[in-house]
DNA sequence: CACTGAAGATCATCCACATGCGCAA
DNA sequence: GGTTGCGCATGTGGATGATCTTCAG
């Protein structure tokens, strides 16, 4: 990652795909993003103008500047001039917007040398980007961009969790739950207030946290909670292990360095890089009330998504939706996760020491546990189900009553 | 490295019929 | 609104063949 763009190696890069983990320019970003549905799924979004590697959190509007987090508070974080530098967020986004679409969201865009035109006008249909003009306590106009593939957007709904104080901001700037989104709040202490998972920089050891969590995470808490799946859905476990295996391992546990949850209101773990389970187009739920057909639809892609509203919250993991309080969900290190405000990624942190033996090993104990389960078949009717027991076969297959059979589970044995 | 065949894994299909469900009376 | 009767669709398990994946040569 550097300075030029990764794809042409000509422009300066602007846009960090954190899917490719490319620097790309505007142009390259568009062209690469175009090529196909899953590329456009890819969640892209500024990167930092001062280390040219990690993605930009915040954009300071008086010193015209994209930082990342680390940037930000090496720069300015043990500064107490720092209270009077006015941030605006920079949010993901993903699709194939143009270069005026983008422009109007982040106006400064257009201050970059590489601000070229669009390549894919014809592709807007299918990204909607809304601003969120939700002022911000600096006064600020924070722009939110809120996509998901389908082209359903979140943006009120997650204005809506935003205020509800439970969902904390995708890629914002991590805030302490105090101070939920204020980003001109006084300098803060280095030892205090950055959420425990917040790891935009390089240096934050919110890596090992996560890294224990991938340590701690236990396949048999998410058989426990799948068991609703069915009957939320009406479709059986087996699809909840098609989630598994089709969204990939990566899915589970990250793609790469990338965490586990995607908050960016996509809800959805980022599982494009599967290929024959996704085939089913991932509808990305993230909204007051995720459709069941749409949560039906996307089977194959592990959904975790997370809503709230009046003081409710609702969790889906792959087809589980549980209505329960923020508490219930500190059970799991997975939505622990969302309540900690971890931001819509970590970028990769080439500096991080972060093992991936962690990953490494969550993944084998995953591709362990996946061997060993059983994903036994849910039974709908107990009724037929007995009558099938008892039911006289040939060949496996169902005879009339009275015919000869082969096979007979009362008695084991043959009528010839 | 590419190819091939074997072995194993996975999946879809078939069967009969009681039951669930929608609809009309 | 509640009940009854009718017809159709559904779902149930084991065996089997087709298809896919993996791996050794």
């Amino acid at each position: 990652m550097g300075y030029i763009c990764d794809f042409c190696g000509e422009q300066r890069s602007m846009v960090y795909c954190r899917s490719d983990a490319a620097c790309l320019c505007l142009s390259c970003d568009q062209i690469v993003h175009s090529a196909n549905a899953l590329s456009k799924r890819h969640s892209r979004t500024l990167l930092c103008e001062r280390c040219n590697s990690q993605p930009a959190l915040v954009r300071r509007a008086e010193e015209r500047i994209s930082l990342c987090q680390n940037c930000d508070w090496t720069g300015y974080g043990s500064s107490t001039s720092a209270s009077t530098h006015k941030r605006q967020t920079i949010n993901c986004y993903s699709g194939c917007p143009s270069v005026s679409e983008l422009s109007s969201i982040w106006p400064f865009i257009l201050d970059f040398p590489s601000g070229g035109g669009s390549t894919c006008e014809q592709e807007l249909g299918l990204m909607s980007i809304a601003e969120n003009s939700t002022k911000n306590t600096w006064g600020l106009t924070e722009n939110t961009i809120c996509h998901n593939a389908s082209g359903i957007v979140g943006v009120n709904d997650r204005c809506e969790i935003a205020k509800s104080g439970v969902w904390h901001e995708a890629s914002s700037v991590p805030e302490s739950s105090s101070v939920p989104n204020n980003l001109d709040q006084p300098t803060r202490s280095p030892n205090s207030s950055l959420p425990k998972l917040y790891c935009p920089g390089t240096k934050c050891p919110a890596r090992y946290e996560g890294a224990d969590l991938y340590e701690d995470f236990n396949m048999a808490e998410m058989d426990l909670n799948l068991e609703n799946y069915e009957e939320l859905f009406g479709v059986t476990l087996n699809n909840s292990e098609e989630l598994f295996e089709n969204g990939g391992i990566d899915s589970l546990f990250g793609t790469k360095d990338m965490p586990i949850v995607d908050s960016n209101c996509q809800g959805a773990v980022a599982a494009e890089g599967s290929s024959v389970g996704l085939v089913n187009t991932i509808q990305p739920t993230c909204g007051n009330a995720p459709s069941t057909d749409s949560m039906i639809s996307t089977k194959t892609e592990p959904i975790l998504c997370f809503t709230a509203r009046q003081g409710q919250s609702s969790l889906s993991f792959s087809g589980l939706t549980g209505e329960s309080n923020a508490g219930d969900y500190q059970d799991c290190g997975t939505s622990s996760m969302l309540l900690m405000g971890e931001p819509s990624w970590c970028p990769p942190c080439p500096e991080s020491p972060l093992p991936s033996a962690n990953r490494s090993d969550a993944v084998k104990r995953y591709m362990e546990k996946k061997k060993t389960r059983k994903f036994e078949k849910k039974v709908r009717y107990v009724s037929r189900k007995a009558r099938a027991d008892v039911r006289r076969r040939v060949k496996g297959r169902f005879v009339k009553a009275g015919d000869a059979y082969d096979y007979d589970p009362l008695s084991q044995t043959r009528s010839f």
